[in-house]
DNA sequence: TATAAATTTAACTCTTGAGTCAAATTTATT
DNA sequence: AATAAATTTGACTCAAGAGTTAAATTTATA
C-alpha cells in the first residue's frame, strides 16, 4: 500500500492530463519498486494494482500492458540518471565529477523510490533494445568522466570501462538490496560507497580522502 | 547447445550413480548458464532441454522440478565458494586472503561455467530459506576476512558489511554481463578487479600495489 | 447540481509453460 | 546377444496470469 498523494501544495490554475501523467507515474514507480523487490515475473499486474490499493481494471486505465510498466520503469530511472549526469559537469577534475554524481546515484536508489532495474530480458525486443541503447549511452558517458580523469590525472589509468563496471555493480547490487527500513540509512551508504569507489580507482599520487 | 563430455579420462572401473550424478551436475550448470542469461522465468524447461540436446521429457529424467534446478544452480555456486573460501586462508594478512579469494570468484566465474543467480524470490519459500541462509553464512565468513584485515591493519576502517556489499556488487554485477565470447578476457578482468577492490578498501599506509 | 473522470465489479478469453505419462526406441554395458 | 539405462515421441492436464469488457458506481470539478 503505497499512498499516492501528490500534487499537493503548488496550485497551479486547474489541470486534467497532467493529473494523470502524475499519477500514472507514480503508478509507474510503485511498480518499479514491486518488480525491485519480488522480481518482475513475481509480481502480477494484480499484485501491482492492489498494493497501490487499486483493481487491475483501474491500473489498466493507466498503462497499455505490462511490457509497457516495465519499459517506463527503466525509462523513469534513466531520465533520473540523465538529469544528475548534466547536473554533475561539475568538479575540478574528473574524480570530483565522478564522486559528485555516484553519491547522488546512491541518494537517487536510497531516497527516491527508483529503482534500477537489471530484468531487460523481460522486455519485449523492440523496447528491450531501446533500453539497452540508452544504458549504452549512459555507459558511455560515465566512462568518457573517468577518461578525463585519467588525463587530468585524478583517476588512476586502466581500462575505464573495467573502472566503470566494477563500481556500477555495486550500484545496482545495493539497488538490490537495500531496504529502506533496514539497518543503513541512505546518506551513510552513500558517503561509504563514494569513498569505496574513489579509493579504487584514484590516481596514487592524489589519495588523501 | 553445450557439450555434456565429461568422465573421458579417468577410466575408474564401472561407474552407474556416479555417471548419473555427473550428467545431472552438467544439466544443472548448463541450465545456470541459461538463467544467468536469459533469467529465470525467461527460460523454459524445454528451453533448457534443447539447449543440451535433450528433450523435455529426458530432463525430467534428471531433475524434479524447475523449483530443484534453480536451487541446484545456487548451491553448485556456493560449494564453489565453499571450497574457495577453504582454500584461500592462506595469506599474510586479511588483505591478501582477501585478494586471493576475490580473484578465484571471478575466475570461477569467467572460467568454470558457474553462474551466481540473484533471483532469488522464484524459488519456493522452503528453498528460498535455504538460500538465503547459506548466503549470509558466506557472506558472514567474508566480513570476517575483513573485520581480521582491520585487525592486522591491512584493511580500512568503516563498515566492513559496507566494504562487502560494495564489492560483492561488483561480483554479481560481473556475472550479470560477462560473456566468454566477449572483448574481455576473464584472467584480465580477474586481475583489474582484483586491484579495484583491494584499493577501494586498502589501509592507507599499505597501498603500494 | 450537472458532467466527466476515476474506479469497481465480476465474469470471461487466451496463451504459455510446468509437469505427467506410457509406449516405443535407442544406446551402452556385461 | 541380453539387459538395463537413457532418451524420444506425442499427446495430455492443469494453473496462473495477462489482458478485456461492459455496466454500475463513486469522486471530483466546474
Amino acid at each position: 500500500m503505497i499512498s499516492l498523494v501528490m500534487d499537493i501544495n503548488i496550485k497551479e490554475p486547474f489541470n486534467r492530463d497532467r493529473q494523470f501523467a502524475l499519477k500514472r507515474q507514480a503508478v509507474i514507480r510503485a511498480a518499479g519498486l514491486d518488480f525491485c523487490k519480488r522480481g518482475f515475473h513475481n509480481t502480477s499486474m494484480t499484485n501491482i494494482a492492489s498494493n497501490l490499493g487499486l483493481t487491475k481494471a483501474a491500473l489498466y486505465y493507466y498503462v497499455k500492458n505490462k511490457d509497457e510498466v516495465l519499459f517506463e520503469c527503466h525509462q523513469q530511472a534513466y531520465d533520473a540518471m540523465d538529469i544528475l549526469l548534466e547536473k554533475n559537469i561539475i568538479g575540478r577534475n574528473g574524480m570530483e565529477q565522478l564522486e559528485n554524481l555516484f553519491g547522488d546515484f546512491v541518494r537517487m536508489l536510497t531516497a527516491s523510490g527508483i529503482s534500477l532495474l537489471t530484468d531487460v530480458n523481460s522486455l519485449s525486443d523492440v523496447n528491450k533494445t531501446k533500453v539497452l541503447k540508452r544504458r549504452g549511452i549512459i555507459e558511455r558517458k560515465i566512462i568518457k568522466i573517468v577518461k578525463q580523469g585519467q588525463s587530468d590525472g585524478s583517476i588512476a589509468d586502466g581500462n575505464s570501462r573495467l573502472h566503470v563496471f566494477f563500481f556500477m555493480g555495486a550500484l545496482n547490487w545495493l539497488n538490490a538490496w537495500y531496504d529502506n527500513s533496514g539497518y543503513f540509512k541512505g546518506e551513510d551508504i552513500a558517503k561509504h560507497f563514494v569513498k569505496q569507489m574513489k579509493m579504487g580507482i584514484a590516481a596514487i599520487n592524489q589519495i588523501e580522502s
